[in-house]
DNA sequence: ATCTTATGATAACATATGTTATATAACAAG
DNA sequence: CTTGTTATATAACATATGTTATCATAAGAT
């Protein structure tokens, strides 16, 4: 008996998700979506039972665009992947880096340095890629995402620009020089 | 012919430092620093022209802290120190370390990494170090910034949680692999 | 002692934003 | 075709915040 609905509950988180992909959540706003969906505030309001809701299925949308990313595979090895993922995330998406991995927010997902399954997972595909034990390549890990993490960070700051390529090769040879760094001791 | 001030411009700037030092500028307001200051929101108006004069000058401010973290001088090694200093201020500050290093601002300093004459001086206190010529330390000393940034940046977002202790043997025994690793190639 | 004026309190105004009350209208069921 | 339900628009309300108008007052200049 009701008239059709003309804006849907997917149709709105789009529009949000891309506002905050651009400028992050400082400009997201009810009256903003409405303007950018050409109708009032009221389907927003239909659709989520407050701004805060529909912030929260944005950030989950924002963790899926992550996780597309990290289960991207390729011809490369896989460690080396996760880390060259890691960094394309965050110059290809900076507000969305910015947004899960250098604010503190409530919704933050556990704080994985090594968070359970997933960090057992990358801990083996390193593993894979250096010959350490497990209990080494653990601790060697640590320093290659502390490396990698500042790469990504500058690049979502937008404080160094770096081409794909780039990367790769100083992603490369300081894990390389690491290792070996490492393996001397 | 006027009232003696009671509300100076450094004491609105203190209060609003302290303010921006445990919360960030998001929660920075005039009656804000009002209730604090215990007045009225006029005396902020009469001092400064607007909320973002006052901002720039807490700003200011920030930076100035920064810069005094990485003047100080200790028995260390000054390239070592420099390190430790940088760390030191994302680990003790981290809401000023995330103004000035993790978010693009209008006021943003030099986008330092090798910002003119400060660069060149870290680039000379690292050959001290390392016994590599200026090109090569340049070059070394970006891998080395990176990792730093990266420790600092984690530290900022309380993602990992290290002891004094720990961040200097972790970045110490971090920079001798490396150069181990570099000089090998 | 009086006058002048910067200082500060109070209260108001403007704008931004979340949220809701009300009215309208579309559309399926009868 | 009538009717009940609900999607939407409009407009309003509430709150937060920057900013300013108004007024009282303290204290140096006269």
């Amino acid at each position: 008996m009701p008239p059709n609905k003309k804006y849907t509950k997917e149709d709105i988180t789009n529009i949000a998700y891309e506002i905050v992909k651009q400028e992050g959540f400082e400009n997201l706003n009810a009256r903003r979506i409405a303007k950018e969906l050409k109708a009032s505030v009221q389907p927003i309001f239909h659709n989520f039972a407050s701004m805060e809701e529909l912030k929260n299925v944005v950030y989950k949308k924002i963790y899926e665009t992550y996780q597309e990313y990290m289960e991207r595979k390729t011809e490369k090895p896989a460690y080396k992947q996760s880390g060259l993922s890691y960094i394309a995330f965050a110059k290809e998406h900076p507000e969305l880096f910015k947004i899960l991995f250098m604010q503190e927010t409530d919704n933050s997902p556990e704080k994985f340095i090594m968070a359970d399954s997933e960090g057992e997972d990358i801990i083996k595909k390193g593993q894979q890629l250096t010959g350490l034990s497990y209990e080494e390549q653990k601790k060697f890990h640590v320093k290659v995402f502390m490396f990698t993490h500042g790469i990504a960070c500058l690049l979502a700051t937008k404080t160094v620009k770096l081409k794909d390529s780039e990367i790769e090769e100083l992603l490369a040879n300081t894990v390389l020089e690491l290792l070996k760094g490492y393996k001397e001791k």
